[in-house]
DNA sequence: CTGAAAGCGCTAACAT
DNA sequence: ATGTTAGCGCTTTCAG
């Protein structure tokens, strides 16, 4: 960055001194400038390219227009770029922007992002987790004490010094549960991933609380997918199919066939995932099971009979909302947004 | 931001003056401290949580640890988000973070990217475009004026004054379309949006070629995507599906029963875009044609026979290293990304 | 080896 | 209605 043009040569070209040149560039509220001093000013900045320095502003005002995102897993998902461009959106209306923020521990032995609010250069964060590993405790601990704005997404922990939103994930399972015995199946298999954290046991309860109030016989089976492999699930979207990829793809493959072993036409599978769906269509296309899904994210979205879209973008436009609030000095609140829309793909193929 | 821990608490926390913390935290070269001075330093600073103030240091030093990106689409688009994971892996390896910049005009006039570099809040700028939509002129003007470090991807632009990342879009039609060739298929159906780009036409180009090359009929037909409704077909990844989404699905049910009607068994049908080959799958399940994509980012991989993986996580650290060259104050240059990356999903069912 | 001081570009209180 | 001036927190030259 060399040198560029400042206040002061806006000044001097337009004849002014600098004070008059900031209060004309910000409409100072409570100053009464001559239009035609305005105008002179205003001609100058625009013949000299002139832009505020961001830096020198923010020193002197302390208002740093700037949001840090933490992903846990990361942008190339789906799931978690959908929620960034929602955060994004909002917080672009309100004159902020995105600066995204790695979740790795630095030098000093701060995480990124503690850091980046200690260095001002955010005025609050969210972090997107997944249960299992919100932010650290010690990145927690520092950001309460400077009581800095943060939102916690999808972590279900309790909190006070910080905003939480939170998926309404069992009232999720029962809605799609509740529309699959809505067809007539009598017995359910759903397939949940071998991870044990409170948005799963919420999915499997909310599953099972359906299936027992209207007496439908469940069957809980479980993927292959664990807290070791998921990453290697993800690997899809940026190095895309690895070995690995494809061992655990067939593993998926594998548990599919079991399960279609069991099941009988009519039956329903609800899986946890929204891909999971596919490997059954590629394994016996000819089976007339019907399929649901819990957590879609726009993707494969011909695959199942129906399904949840998960409410990433909407998520996140919540997110950037309860950080807005936090910066303008709101107490901290939680939210569980609720999840109620269920797609049913209509596309069929007509009848000639 | 609230008042917060500097340099001079630390100094008078530790017995000493500003400029020896300051020696300390940034090991400046050329300044010896002694031992048990830097050590009183050091933990002065982390008993206050001091993190140098990163306005402060922006505003002395002229270096700008920032890089903006603009995406022409959109985030929750895979193949943008893909790319802007690449650039942010690499990026952060050199200590550089993303701020997520809008594609719109400011109050001033100038798009918001310019103005964030002219105001000094990046360093520099990498623009993630579609061809028929670069940067603006306008904004190109002033930021060529300042020698702002600039990498432009996918635009097909000719430039001096920047850099440039395409893909090697006829390589890449032509790689696909030699595998379906090998495969026996002397008829190809190649269905291409209704858009008239340079992208578009390098495609067609390259199947074409190939299929001269070896004698093998060549239908081209267009899926009913253009210019006006392609934002609409990106809503799935936000908005989810709405009305005039279901309507395009259908109107591309429509052409794929159209191209089918044509098609023979054993024919190939390539498409430009990898989800089309799922409404073929759908309308046609019991269909034995060849299917490939041009241009797959990782969803929907189990639909086609095969496909070429756009390596977007790949290309955007390329355009990382684009312009973290170009901040190192190195001459622009222009890159072609080869498209080499064919996939075969190699998962059948198992006979029984 | 350490301290004093100037100044990066801007804002805002105070003067005129 | 406009000018003067004192910092915001840091880096860096220059003295000691």
């Amino acid at each position: 960055m060399r040198k560029r043009t400042t206040l002061k040569d806006v000044a001097q070209e337009a004849g002014v001194t600098a004070a008059t040149v900031s209060y004309v560039i910000n409409n100072t509220p409570g100053q009464s400038i001559r239009p035609e001093t305005r105008k002179r000013v205003l001609q100058a900045a625009r013949r000299l390219n002139y832009m505020p320095n961001a830096h020198a502003r923010t020193l002197r005002s302390r208002n740093v227009p700037c949001v840090g995102v933490v992903l846990r897993r990361n942008l190339s998902v789906p799931r978690f770029s959908q929620m960034a461009f929602g955060i994004q959106t909002r917080l672009e209306e309100d004159g902020y922007n995105v600066l995204l923020l790695g979740n790795r521990t630095d030098a000093l032995g701060h995480a990124d992002y503690a850091s980046a609010y200690l260095a001002g250069r955010v005025g609050g964060i969210i972090f997107i987790g997944i249960e299992n590993e919100g932010p650290d405790a010690e990145s927690l601990k520092v950001l309460s004490d400077e009581s800095a704005p943060l939102v916690v997404f999808d972590c279900q922990q309790q909190a006070d010094t910080y905003s939480t939103v939170d998926l309404d994930y069992s009232g999720g399972a029962r809605l799609i549960t509740s529309r699959v015995l809505e067809r007539g199946c009598r017995r359910v298999v759903y397939l949940r991933p071998r991870i044990d954290t409170a948005q799963e046991r919420l999915r499997e309860q909310g599953v099972r609380d359906m299936c027992e109030t209207s007496g439908a016989e469940l069957l809980v089976r479980e993927a292959p997918v664990d807290l070791h492999n998921i990453d290697v699930w993800d690997e899809r979207y940026t190095v895309g199919n690895t070995e690995d990829g494809l061992k655990l793809s067939e593993e998926l493959m594998e548990t599919a066939r079991g399960v279609l072993e069991e099941a009988r036409d009519g039956d329903a599978v609800i899986t946890s995932w929204a891909t999971w769906t596919h490997f059954f269509r590629k394994v016996a296309p000819e089976r007339r099971l019907v399929y649901a899904e819990l957590a879609n994210n726009g993707e494969n979205w011909l695959a199942a009979d129906f399904y949840t879209r998960l409410p990433n973008y909407e998520t996140g436009i919540a997110c950037a909302e309860e950080i807005l609030s936090l910066m303008r000095g709101n107490a901290p609140s939680a939210r569980i947004i609720k999840l109620t829309n269920v797609i049913e793909p209509r596309l069929e193929p007509r009848q000639h």
